[in-house]
DNA sequence: GCTGATATTTAGCTAGGCTAACCAACTATT
DNA sequence: AATAGTTGGTTAGCCTAGCTAAATATCAGC
């Protein structure tokens, strides 16, 4: 189930709309900085989604999944929120889940229109082993970079995480 | 085409296989790095993302249009293989393109067995809007940085794109 | 001018989205 | 307490976009 890719090509454009007065340039250097980040992160991306690959289950099912492991246990309306995803759509996936013996549902005793979906045992140790290939992978080849480089990257990351939260999104 | 997400969850892990001995915690440090890196870049795509939603094509063929765009003309099963799809796959990808007026089959003079496919001026048009509004989204924020923050990300970036290239992935 | 390889298309399958229609159970209002 | 409306979940039916296998057309070599 790939949901891919874009590929944004090398930089372009005119200084666009948004570019304060920071000197000529500065507006398109800014854009070339996005264009650059952008390709940076699917490469990135591309590269870790291997490792997913390699659990045997598809990525919107590890998506559902890792909510339950990390985020507890909840009802199906809550979990097809989290993923965005119309109950309909999330009600088949947990049928897959716990097909697959990872999720299970179990009756809301609040609630009795309600059913709570829990990953099981075998749920979070696929999890977990899915989670620790992928850092593995990026753990790996971070280390080959000088530790220099890994402090800036660090910081840059730092810089991302704020630029990101504001943005609610 | 949603393509989607993954969610690794908060910092974990002891330190794992592949931390050389650079002291005690440097393995655990490169971990924590690895799973910040994963999940801003995941953030940061899926913020992207939605500008390309607003084209009304969808990922995948928004995709194989950029790679003639930006590639130029080649015949459809090059297209396939670029975009890691069967050429069966690309052959209903490319009716749909053809249908949207954004790409065409042209015969190939050299052999008659294949099908160049080519962008239109349309389908130019549209992905450089894309690609504006996609840049745009991005540099807005960046633009909103201090500029020794976009330094520091334009670094990172140089980084991370060695290291990537390096993987040939 | 056969024979085998190669490029594309067509047919039919699957997974994972969606909406619409439905049932069961909860909530509120008489 | 009955009834009306709302909410949670499932089922049915459709769509897109992957896949493989098989059909078709052309090419290349002998």
């Amino acid at each position: 189930m790939p949901v891919k890719r874009a590929r944004p090509g090398p930089g372009s454009g005119r200084p666009l709309r948004g570019a304060p007065a920071r000197g000529p340039a500065a507006g398109a250097a800014t854009s070339a900085l996005a264009t650059r980040l952008h390709s940076a992160a699917i490469h990135l991306l591309r590269l870790l989604r291997r490792e997913d690959d390699a659990t045997g289950i598809s990525a919107p099912l590890l998506s559902a999944l890792s909510v339950l492991v990390f985020g507890g246990p909840r009802t199906l309306g809550e979990l097809a929120a989290a993923e965005q995803v119309r109950p309909a759509t999330m009600s088949r996936a947990v049928d897959a889940l716990a097909a697959a013996g990872l999720a299970e549902r179990v009756p809301d005793p609040e609630d009795r229109r309600a059913v709570r979906i829990r990953a099981t045992a075998a749920g979070r140790r696929m999890l977990e082993a899915g989670r620790r290939r992928r850092v593995a992978t990026l753990t790996a080849r971070l280390d080959a970079l000088a530790a220099a480089d890994r402090r800036a990257l660090a910081s840059a990351v730092a810089i991302l995480e704020g630029m990101l939260d504001e943005a609610r999104g």
